[in-house]
DNA sequence: TTACTAAGATACTCTTAGCCA
DNA sequence: TGGCTAAGAGTATCTTAGTAA
């Protein structure tokens, strides 16, 4: 990542001129400390979730999983 | 997305020979049913959280976000 | 017939240079 | 001085055509 054309690019890519490449964006969110998927949530909920899920270990993820589908099938039935 | 090249294109993908633009990857999630951010998730795990997450409401994110936070407190402490 | 690959046409971004506030 | 824009160079993907299994 070239310093000396980051200013236009990062300006051409909030103007909506150009898009990020997905790689750029793999650099971007290295930079900002956020996991890659943060840029694609739809929503500033969805977004802080990411994050969190990002610092969760791998255990604590797959117990996360289970409660969210047990909640599923509550509001399901 | 002209369906007469899709079958090259998703063989170059898979190959790593081409990256689909994020535009072709929207298009591909509404097509499979995931949400965007489930292409960028690093792992499993991760992945299927998205999914559960998309599925959710506003204020169900909101609560998740509460809970996790403080199970993140616990954690740290 | 289906999965895959090669190569040119096309369209994109990145860089440089320069302008405006 | 810092933020923003324009246009060309370079590089990527998309499409067509064709091969292998």
């Amino acid at each position: 990542m070239d310093e000396s054309s980051a200013s236009p690019r990062m300006n051409q890519y909030e103007k909506g001129k150009h898009t990020p490449d997905i790689n750029t964006l793999k650099l971007l969110a290295n930079e900002l400390g956020v996991p890659l998927n943060y840029f694609f949530c739809e929503d500033e909920a969805t977004a802080k979730l990411a994050c969190l899920i990002a610092d969760m270990s791998e255990s604590e993820r797959e117990a996360l999983i289970l409660t969210l589908e047990d909640s599923t099938l509550d509001s399901e039935a």
